[in-house]
Parts: structure tokens; sequence; C-alpha cells
DNA sequence: CTGAAAGCGCTTACAG
DNA sequence: CTGAAAGCGCTTACAG
């Protein structure tokens, strides 16, 4: 056995008493008629009786490729990207990848970029919810974005990228508070620089402009409770109050809320409010959301299966994901109904 | 250049012109005093002109390290456990080491061990919230339990386990509620077989029972808000309410909003509500919620030290990490005191 | 100050 | 059916 205590596939060779090569091909998988049952069989026993595991790293090393894709995140502390690495493990899991989930740049502390990790044995980067450009930092390592803007950085060597149809989840919304009578709309809009809220505040601001005597305010604040309550308290107290609040997402939402309590509005009574990506907090609240789910597993898998294209040499195309309105109990006629 | 086109040091040396080993010093920093001042900066030229990156493999290979630790974690979509790798990393950045995390065994999908996936080339564990038993599974390899029973499985080869002092949580709810008045209290409870849900029952009953006129019910659901409302709502249409409902859990306290809204009670007017955690659900939630604050990052940070002091030959005994009591809106004296 | 060489533990042609 | 050998790209004594 090595020094360091930990059996190799010369030892086992040895327990076995075969060549080494024997037991790479038996424990590899390729024994299949190259090798009698008999000495596979030895040779299986013996790897048990030592407790052998392969180096990985000298497998990556003779192989060049490591299975490994590396997933970056914005950060770990948002239930939706949990669910966007199950969707990509799964995937992966089945092509006989592993993924390996990496916060960058919020959570990790000092500034190090991925590849200043260790981690950097990998054979792709899935990057969810960055700017686009960083892409660029990725060198010829292949990269999928998701949540981004499927334009680009507007460089001559695009990068594929899956999205959300934010646009059509924000115009659900929309045609739903315009069916229940809601015309003055406020907007509560998250104060962030991504494609996603972009896209959303057009789409939103675009269907309610386009509404008969339909009139669209906008405030907005962090992704935070607190100030997502200022700012919709901004649109509450000014002029011509909106009946109906459209929030970029179910957190600013929860905001919204405490705005109506504490000038006494009931919502739905007095006021309608919506969220955006359906995350639990939607049914934690009272009354429960109305909101637009976003399928964060399946931007995972997406996210994956054009990465696996991309590793093939292919050119995937991926189509962006339909949200689906989930209508609850945030949203009815508005009082005075015009 | 290598055929698969990615640069080596031997590129690099050639490109240089000097040998391959002097490429690997000034790169590995180790040129001090060795290599001349003008030798090494035609070496770094040269690299940054080919683009070149170390084979992270060759390295491990060579090294017998990969300088990586696995953080395993029951699930990635709960806000907690991305608190809890933010500290592992920042300590193990300080360290030189990465932080990779592994959803096990729920999130993975198929069920793979750990050592079914590519990650495997690591040096060291840290498990958070499993079974104490899955230790076993891990062999050789160096590992740190998180938030699971300090005692281990009874073995005889211990493994550090960090913890939060919930006991000592609980308790400060327990007078925190004795003080404002109520003695019948309801505990709602996680039916979770962990141990920081048992230790948090039984410090409570323990707590409460202890109280001169004190009353302790209780009743259990799923870590789930539909589940949790059900149980709060058999607590509260029992004999004798309960003026208070101690939560395993914020988002059991959710729940225990909603059954108590159904039933006309007013929070904290009517019954006061407790969680524990103190995760951002806490005060999107109307009141707020009087919770315990457990420092998820310090007990990645813990956790990490620990492994780290395991990795060196030491013997780690971490002490249980304090919670805090955090007061909100949630929480009043019982409308009839006594 | 610099280079030739050994070797980490695998996989896979190749020879027998 | 089995084994000897090359080589993946590094790091690090060792020799000069």
């Amino acid at each position: 056995m090595s020094a360091t205590g930990r059996p190799t596939s010369r030892d086992v060779a040895h327990e076995a008493g075969v060549s080494q090569s024997t037991v790479s091909l038996v424990l590899g998988g390729k024994a299949a008629g190259r090798v009698s049952p008999a000495t596979a069989q030895a040779v299986r026993d013996a790897a048990e009786r030592l407790g052998y595991r392969p180096n990985l790293a000298a497998r990556n090393l003779r192989l060049g490729s490591t299975r490994t894709v590396l997933l970056i995140v914005p950060t770990l502390t948002a239930p939706f990207f949990g669910e966007v690495y199950r969707g990509a493990a799964r995937v992966a899991a089945e092509h006989g990848f592993g993924i390996v989930a990496y916060p960058w740049p919020d959570d990790a502390g000092p500034a190090d970029s991925p590849f200043a990790a260790p981690h950097e044995a990998i054979d792709g980067i899935i990057a969810s919810s960055l700017a686009t450009d960083v892409a660029s930092e990725f060198r010829d390592t292949p990269v999928v974005m998701l949540d981004s803007d499927p334009a680009g950085d507007g460089s001559d060597h695009p990068v594929p990228t899956v999205v959300f149809d934010v646009a059509n989840g924000m115009r659900a919304v929309a045609a739903h508070l315009a069916e229940l009578g809601h015309r003055r709309i406020g907007h509560v809009a998250a104060s962030i620089d991504q494609w996603t809220f972009h896209a959303r505040g057009e789409a939103l601001a675009t269907a309610v402009k386009a509404l008969p005597g339909g009139s669209y305010t906008r405030a907005s604040g962090a992704l935070e409770v607190g100030s997502a309550r200022d700012a919709a308290g901004l649109l509450l107290d000014g002029p011509d109050r909106p009946t109906a609040l459209v929030c970029d997402d179910d957190l600013i939402a929860a905001g919204a809320y405490k705005a109506a309590r504490a000038r006494g509005l009931d919502v739905p009574g007095d006021l309608s409010v919506t969220g955006f990506d359906d995350v639990q907090l939607a049914t934690a609240l009272e009354p429960e959301l109305t909101t637009v789910r976003l399928p964060a597993e399946g931007l995972g898998a997406e996210g994956m299966t054009s990465l696996l294209a991309l590793l093939k040499g292919g050119d995937p195309r991926p189509s962006p994901l339909p949200g689906e309105l989930v209508v609850r109990g945030s949203t009815a006629r508005p009082r005075t109904s015009g």
C-alpha cells in the first residue's frame, strides 16, 4: 500500500495477483470479453478488501476531462438557485457528469475568480444571472449563460443563453389585472441592473400603456423587504393611487403588503398585489400571492442540455422557457371599478 | 501547443526559451533567489501571451492534495445552507482552500452517493444536517459534521461536530414568553428526525414544565406552511387554548399565523407566536416574527476551521454556537394575563 | 541561476 | 486472456 495509506490500483493488482492494467480494465468496466470472469472477480474482491477507490486526479489527467461542470450563481442564499442546481444536476447525472456549485462573486468573500479556486478542473461552465460580459473571463472554457441578456454583450462570439419568457409572464399579469377591471397600475421594480428586470419592466409598461385608460407609474428599490415597502409607499401616497401593484419579485410583494397594511388598505379589497417567481414565500404570505411561476429547475436542466451540446461541438440555440400565471388571493376586482 | 489547444507549461517554456522546470518554478511562486528576474519576467510574459493556465488535475496528482473540501448539504433550496457555505468558503479561502457544495441525497436526483460523483477528488468533507451515520460512508476521508448529534452514532470513532446551542435558544424563548405572562404554551414541532429538532423540543418542554402553572402541549407537522398551519390549528382548537405558540422554525411560524387568522385570532393580541432561525421570511411576515437567530455563517466557518485542524492531524472539539433571541412584533402579553 | 529526470496513479494502445 | 510500457502535465529533489 502507498505511503499515504490510500490503496492504488497497483496495490489491488498485487493483492489479486494480476497486473495493474488488468485492474484498470476490470474496475473501469472494460473487461467484457477481455478478462476471464474468474480474474475479474478476484480483482473486484481485492479492491473491496482494500477499500480501493480510484484517484480521480490521475484519471482526469489521463483522460483530459473531468466530466464536471461548474455552476456559477450570484448567491446560494436564494432558493431559486437551489432549484436551478437541481435541474442541472439531474440532466448532468443522466450523462455521467457532476455539477459543482460556485457562488460568485458575492458569497465567496475575497474576490477570487472561479479560476483562482481549486475547482478549475472542469469541462464547462453554466453561469446564472450574471452580467453577460463575465463570459469573456472564461477564455476557452465552454460556457452557457442562464437568465441573462440573450443578445449577449454584442461580441462576435455569442454565448448560448437560456432565459425565461418574462415578457410574456408580465403580459399575463397585466391581462389578468385588466380583466378584473384595473387600469391604474403601479410597478414596484427592482433597482437591479439585470436583463430579467429590464425585460419585466419594459413588458409591463408596454402592456399597461396599451390598455384603454391604462396608467403606469413606477417606483423602484432594492431586492429587500424594507426597501420594497418604501417604494410601494411612494406609489400609494402619490396622486391617483393605483388600484394594483405589480411587483418585480415575490419578496418585493411582501414589502408591498406591508406598505398597504401601514396605510390601512386591505389586500386584495383595496389593493391588488402581484409577485413574480413563485418562491415559498408566496404561499407563506396572507393572503397568498398571485404571481408568475418560473420553472427554475427547467432553467438549470435546459442550461445543462445546452452545455452538453456545446461540449459535443454543437451550436445550441435554446428557446425561452414560459412562465405560468398562478392566481391566488392577492388579486380581486378594484373597489371602484372603472 | 498540445493537440487539445490548451497550452501546457512545456509550451510556455518553449515560447520563453527556458526549461519546463523553470516555468513551473516561476509560475508556482518559488522562483525567489533561484531564477533571475529577467528570466522570470520572460516566463510570465510568455504565459500571458499563450493564455496559459496550469492543469489542476496534474498538479493535484503530483501533490496528492486538491485543497478542496466538499460541503454536503441536504438541500440547496434553503437559504440557511447558502450562509453555511459562505462561512465555510471564507475560512477556506484564507487557507488557500476551495469549497464545493454538494446537495445529497435529496436534490441530486438518482441516489448517487458523493463518491459516485466526479468530485471525489477532495481532501475532506463537511456534512451539514445529515444523519450521523452517513459519516461512516466516507471511510478514510476526514469529515466534520454540522448541526448533527454531537454524541455521534455511538461508534468508537467520534466525528468532530459543530452545533448550535438550540437548547439555550429555546430556553430564551420560554423565558421571554414567561416574562410576558404566558403559561399555556403550545409547541408546533417539525416532524423531522434530526438532532436539532429533538433538542429544540426537549429543551422547550422542560422549560415550560418548570414554569409555575406552566402547561405544554404539542403538535407536529412537516416543514411546510400548509402542514404547519394544520398542526397549529390542532393546538388552537384543543381544550385550554395556548396563549402562545412556539414554532420549531420560521416557516412553521408562517403556518401558525395562517391558523390564527383563519380563527379570527390577532397576532400578537390574542396569540403570541415565535419562530426559530431568523431567515428572511421572519421580517417579511406581518407582524414581524420574534425568533432565535442562528449564526449559520458561523456554523460554516467553525466547521471549516475544525476540518483544517483535522487535516493537520489535530483533534478539534468545537463548542456549540449560541443563538440570539430577536424580539419583534409577534409576541406580547396575553390578553388575559395570569 | 538553470535544466534533465523521476514520479504522482491512472487509461489504453500494443505485443504476446 | 493478460502484461509491459507509454504518457497525461505537473512539482521537486538533484546535478551542474
